[in-house]
DNA sequence: CTGAAAGCGCTTACAG
DNA sequence: CTGAAAGCGCTTACAG
């Protein structure tokens, strides 16, 4: 491995000096002689000279990368929102790290460091919750966009969701199919603001009027696996009272897999036995045993809004920028599960 | 945004040289006073400070940073390879930028050209194909790991899957399952090695005497959506004598789905109107109507072997270095695809 | 229009 | 055991 040309080696070969290739590097030809330009330029590909971006950052303090650090790589979710910044990214010029911190806050701290370390030109963050106070602190001193996931401390940017507009369209449509009883299923909350929102808005939407008559109950799943989720599912149905119609509604889109394999698990049958409605528009909500009626979120563009506003900040300071709390509308997909 | 302290600082606040302070840091302790060694300890944590990567990187010529070319991010085998490189990564300390070349040579150049400017260490490609003498100039400067698919230039380092063993699992069941006509149907080829691959051990098989009076066919399908593949579904079911049993095998995950909604929309049943297997066990295989039927491949184990090569051989200079292409074994998953 | 020179923040032989 | 100094490859005010 011999080491590569650098700006030297090239100035040397056309006989000017290095900062004269510097400025054709950086496209500043106003005023440079169309003959130096020329030399330059055939210098350059003679030599395959290719600028070191380590060095660029190093003087410039801007690496044109950006930070990505996601609760968990293997949710279709947060895949989608990545694809999102990766392509707005990329079409702005700037590569982006991708940190998986698999809901751990200690590993995302550890992440958040060394990004920091490596000189990244902003963040954005699906905070696995728990390091609200370092990521209030950060946003002070960098450009930092938060994904479906907000924090409570501070006004920071962040493009989420509208939650309680999505399980009001879910609670809505099984009123409407006729359910009497609703019941809401969410991974243990840990902070995370869209399943504290979705529980929120549920309980509120309980307690009103026209669900006067309605039974409803909220149940947390410790850990997203068949055989809890299994447990709990019979539970459920064999609790409710035969007559009335069940209306299950899952918060997040691993949930609604887990459901659906407890379910045939059980030999239970979709809708027969209970209406069922997941968040989440994952490839396979269509497919299927039954196709799954979901609360379809803009993953995608939840991505690329973040990755736009964060490179449209990157020029303002940090200190100073308002924090905007971006929501953005979800949409009801009808399928066969709740098709009664 | 005030600029973070410096390794100057930190000498300066300890009274001590930078030198010190950089040995400190690199935990070359053995020949240092332990007085000095505590002073400098306070004083880099009241002060805060962490050490610049990118000037380390300028200085030392070692990043730390992996580049990770995708040929399409959105498919849940990349993901599932993307985490593994991730993790071994992160367990290494090293860093990955993700690029997605979305199965175009042009970006995947561009990209490469980027990442070589960044000063990875090492890259880990996932190929569109049509880079092939690129990426073989390449691994002649620089370590890099194929993943999933080969070049067919030169030895270079891969890791992917045992094909003929694939196919050969899914067609031995097939006809064990009474099929007495097959068809494979795959991806516009493209120059991607494992598609090459599949449809050459397809057509050696059918080619066999067992095979004798057995009808088989490879379709290539242009561009994967529901219509098209839609539209071949139809022809290859209606064309097929009504008597024999049909079995069918998608070379991929996301042409398995396109064949489930294809099914549906024209109102086929499996298995009764054609047996089908898929590659890829993606996570929706098992609650899709029906359950499908896959040839597994350990996507997991892809990506994170890849790293351990790559991470491994950064140490030897990459010119010496004798390519190796390793293929790990794939399994079947029989469900109710196949189920007669 | 172009160059000499300083400096970005580190690391590392070399001396002592 | 520690420091002075050179240098990694760029960019950029300053001069001319």
């Amino acid at each position: 491995m011999k080491k590569p040309t650098a700006i030297r080696d090239v100035a040397l070969a056309a006989g000017v000096s290095t900062a004269t290739i510097s400025r054709y590097m950086n496209g500043k030809f106003h005023k440079m002689g169309a003959d130096t330009r020329l030399r330059i330029e055939k210098t350059i590909k003679s030599m395959g000279y290719m600028p070191n971006d380590v060095a660029r950052s190093l003087r410039s303090t801007k690496s044109n990368t950006i930070a990505v650090i996601l609760s968990d790589i293997l949710n279709p979710y947060s895949i989608a929102i990545l694809q999102g910044i990766e392509e707005t990214c990329a079409e702005f010029g700037y590569t982006i790290f991708v940190c998986n911190s698999k809901e751990s806050s200690a590993k995302e701290k550890e992440f958040i460091e060394m990004m920091m370390a490596k000189r990244v030109d902003g963040f954005v963050i699906n905070t696995s919750g728990g390091n609200d106070e370092l990521i209030a602190g950060l946003a002070h001193e960098m450009p930092v966009v938060l994904v479906g996931r907000k924090i409570s401390t501070g006004m920071i940017n962040s493009v989420a969701v509208n939650n309680v507009q999505g399980v009001s369209l879910a609670v809505g449509h099984l009123l409407a199919r006729g359910c009497s009883a609703l019941a809401l299923l969410s991974p243990r909350i840990d902070h995370v603001s869209p399943r504290i929102e979705r529980v929120e808005a549920f309980r509120a939407l309980a307690s009103q009027e026209e669900m006067q008559g309605i039974a409803s109950g909220i149940h947390i799943i410790d850990k997203i696996a068949v055989e809890p989720v299994t447990e709990m599912l019979g539970n459920l149905i064999r609790q409710n009272r035969s007559p009335a119609r069940m209306g299950i509604i899952a918060a997040n889109g691993m949930l609604s897999l887990a459901v659906l394999k407890a379910a045939k698990s059980l030999d239970y049958e979709i809708p027969r036995d209970f209406l069922f409605i997941g968040f989440d528009d994952t490839e396979w909500a269509s497919v299927a045993n039954p196709s799954l009626t979901v609360i379809a979120q803009p993953t995608y563009e939840i991505g690329a809004t973040a990755a736009k506003r964060l490179l449209a900040g990157l020029g303002q300071d940090a200190e100073h920028s308002q924090g905007e709390s971006l929501e953005l509308p979800v949409k009801l997909i009808m399928r066969n599960s709740t098709l009664i």
